[in-house]
DNA sequence: TTCTTTGCAAATCGTTTGCAGCATG
DNA sequence: CATGCTGCAAACGATTTGCAAAGAA
C-alpha cells in the first residue's frame, strides 16, 4: 500500500473523510508484513483505540482491497489474510498446516497473453504450494505412499 | 489432481473406503478448470447424486486439499474456490469484480532460498492482481486520481 | 462383521447489514 | 451544517460438528 499521505489525498479527493480510525488502521497495516487476519489486526488495534468496532475495521480493510492498496488472500486455513506489500514477491505455503513464508526474490514477470489485454496489473505474487518438513513427516500424508516423485523441479542453487 | 485410479489406491492404502460419493466428486472436480466453489460443485452434483449432502462434499474437498491433490484459494469474492489443476500456471485476478482468468504460460520457477529448504513443493502458481478493463472504467476507482503510474512493468510482447 | 463414511440437524464463526448518532471538512 | 463514517446489534451464510444409520472391505 502507498503512504498515509497518498491515501489521505485520495480519500479527500473522493469527498471522503480521513477519520482517526482509518488513520490508525492504515498505520497498523502498513508496517505489518505478517499476513494478518482481520482479527489479528483487531487485537492489536483495540488497546490503542478501545472504541474501535470490527465493523469499521472490516469496511476499512475492504475499501483498501477495492482500491488496490492491499491484497486479500487465503492460505487455506479458512481465514482471510491481508498483505500491504505490493512489491512482487513469492510465498511458500504449506498445504497442511498453512504456514506462510515470504520469499523476497521473484522471477521476471511474463508477457501476458492477448486475452488479458487491457488489464491494469497492480501487483504480482508467486505461490509455491507444498508441505513443510514437519507436515511431510506426518504419517497421515498419502504423499508418502508415492514418495518424492511429485515434487516439481526447482533449479539447483548455484 | 491425479487420476481416479491413483486416488483409489491411496484411499485403500490408508484403510479408507472408495465410496460412490467420493468417486463422483473426484470425477466432477477433475474435469473442472473453472475454479468452482463448493456450492458450484454441489449444484452440478445434486442432480446426478440426489442424496449427496453438503457435509460430504466439504469433507471430500477438504481431504483433497489436505492430501495436496487440489489447491484451495480465494479470489477476494468471499468464496473459497478449488482448483484441481496442479500444472504450474498463472492467474489474472481483478481486485474489484474478482474475475479470474487463467494463463497457461508460466515463468521459470526460481531457486528457493535456504530458509525454505526441506519444503516439498507440489505446485506453483503466479498471480497477477489488477483491474480488468470494465473495473478500470469505474468512476469509483481512486486509481484514476493517480493515473496509470502504478501499473507494474510487463515486458512487451515480441 | 468391522470400521469408515455419510447425511441430517444444529452449532459455529467470520463477515455484512440496517440504522441512529457522531465527527470531519 | 451537510454528509460520510462509526458502532451497535442483529442478520447472514458458508463451513463444521455430533451422532445415528448406511455401506465398503
Amino acid at each position: 500500500m502507498r503512504s498515509i499521505d497518498v491515501l489521505t489525498q485520495i480519500v479527500r479527493a473522493r469527498g471522503g473523510k480521513v477519520t482517526s480510525q482509518r488513520l490508525l488502521i492504515w498505520q497498523m497495516l502498513a508496517q505489518d508484513h505478517s499476513h494478518p487476519t482481520a482479527d489479528d489486526l483487531y487485537v492489536r488495534l483495540k488497546p490503542i483505540l478501545p472504541g474501535l468496532s470490527l465493523t469499521t475495521l472490516y469496511s476499512t480493510l475492504n475499501e483498501l482491497v477495492e482500491w488496490g492498496e492491499v491484497r486479500r488472500f487465503d492460505t487455506g486455513d479458512g481465514h482471510t489474510h491481508f498483505d500491504p506489500d505490493l512489491t512482487p514477491h513469492a510465498e511458500v505455503i504449506c498445504m497442511r498446516c498453512h504456514r506462510v513464508m515470504d520469499v523476497p526474490e521473484v522471477t521476471q514477470p511474463m508477457v501476458l497473453p492477448d486475452h488479458v489485454a487491457g488489464f491494469q496489473i497492480v501487483t504480482r505474487s508467486e505461490q509455491y504450494y507444498g508441505f513443510c518438513p514437519i507436515c511431510q513427516a506426518s504419517a497421515l500424508s498419502p504423499i508418502s505412499v508415492i514418495g518424492e516423485a511429485r515434487a516439481i523441479q526447482t533449479p539447483e542453487r548455484s
